[in-house]
DNA sequence: GAACTATTCAATAAGTTTCTTGAATAGATA
DNA sequence: TATCTATTCAAGAAACTTATTGAATAGTTC
């Protein structure tokens, strides 16, 4: 084998990889399984595809080793086959957040209506938490949390939100955060908190950016 | 716009840049230029492409903001639009390298000509050099190595190690880097120096693996 | 073992990507 | 201003990708 069929060869396969990544439906699933195991019902659901189609691109991700899957009664569980496919993602999405003017103004409107304060970066966080009187608040579902969380998070879905509100002190500052970027409950937190009269910031980053982040070497 | 709008917006934007990378002439058009900038037609003649078809894709890179351009005379010069696309290329280089095994077989059939000894990682070199008699050996065309290159590497092209073998004690132990994990410059040094009778070993990853890792904060 | 149910498969039509060829362009040099 | 040269554009054929539909499957539960 040559130099040159070396190369074609490597990269070739390589993008079939990125190939696999390339598809807005795709990136979702990524995204959404980052949180942890799914059922292809629960896949369709959360991304408004039909079954047929979420199943098509889950065999895409599959044959790409993208994804793996693991059989749980009568649903089969789909999750990311290794911490690199959402690294990987996050990267994407990071050109994407600090590169692409399409997409910060897009993200950029949809938060102006929900809150006027800036989202926190989890760098700025971590030192200020020591420090100051933040409460960090996580408004996923029960069970995502209950998979994982940030430490020292408290746990309140966003649906729970309106009728616990009693638990929040007025004299707190609530940094709200869920799956990801483009995430929106934190977003529906915050301008909520907002109106209430409560302070409140979302988190740039969700709960998988935590956890590759400081996770890496214990989950390995 | 309502939350579904504006997730089928974001994903579809990033999705483009995902597709934008996601041909194995791309990907290796992206890796080249982590090497720093190039005309259309080294790009075509490095990744023995056709100069209207190299075009072509550098046209994809460019309407996706992952390269920039700039003129120089009758040339035009590519380059990577900033490091955090060199960084995805890295990542999902990684997932290729880590947990495809077509990939490493390919990797590990053509390296086990060139040499009986593994690959020697980045961390691994760091931490040997201090103490021990490894000598790193960038074997990068000298304009590359002027460019930036790894501290205390001493650089010898390819091409010149057989004229200047002399220069080499057989007391050290040789790293040999080049371009990254996929350049042969470096199994082509180390098959050269071992037939010698020289101790030499490759580097998996290359200078730009390097810089974004060390260098991320300087060059910002 | 029958019935059930989540998931996959197959076929199709519309849209997209790729490479090749040869012509066109824009900018630099003389 | 004319010439030169690197790069881009345009057109077309072949090969992929995608969503939809409805049928098939495989594994579980009763």
């Amino acid at each position: 084998m040559d130099k040159r069929q070396f190369k074609d060869r490597v990269y070739t396969i390589l993008s079939g990889l990125v190939k696999a990544m390339a598809n807005p439906h795709r990136l979702e699933i990524i995204d959404l399984l980052g949180q942890g195991e799914r059922s292809v019902e629960e896949i369709a659901a959360e991304t408004g595809m039909s079954i047929a189609n979420a199943s098509q691109h889950l065999q895409v991700l599959k044959q790409s080793n993208l994804v793996q899957i693991k059989r749980n009664g009568n649903f089969i569980l789909y999750r990311l086959a290794n911490d690199n496919v959402y690294k990987s993602w996050k990267d994407l999405r990071e050109i994407g957040m600090e590169s692409l003017e399409e997409v910060k103004k897009i993200v950029k409107d949809f938060r102006e209506k929900k809150s006027s304060f800036e989202p926190m970066r989890m760098d700025d966080l971590l030192s200020r938490m020591e420090s100051s009187n933040i409460i960090l608040l996580d408004v996923r579902p029960e069970q995502e949390f209950k998979a994982g969380h940030i430490p020292k998070a408290i746990n309140i879905p966003i649906d729970q939100l309106p009728g616990r509100i009693g638990e929040l002190k007025r004299s707190k500052r609530y940094v709200a955060y869920c799956r990801g970027p483009f995430c929106v409950f934190a977003d529906d937190a915050v301008q909520f908190l907002t109106e209430k009269g409560f302070k409140a910031n979302r988190l740039e980053e969700g709960y998988p950016d935590w956890k590759i982040k400081f996770q890496a070497e214990t989950v390995r």
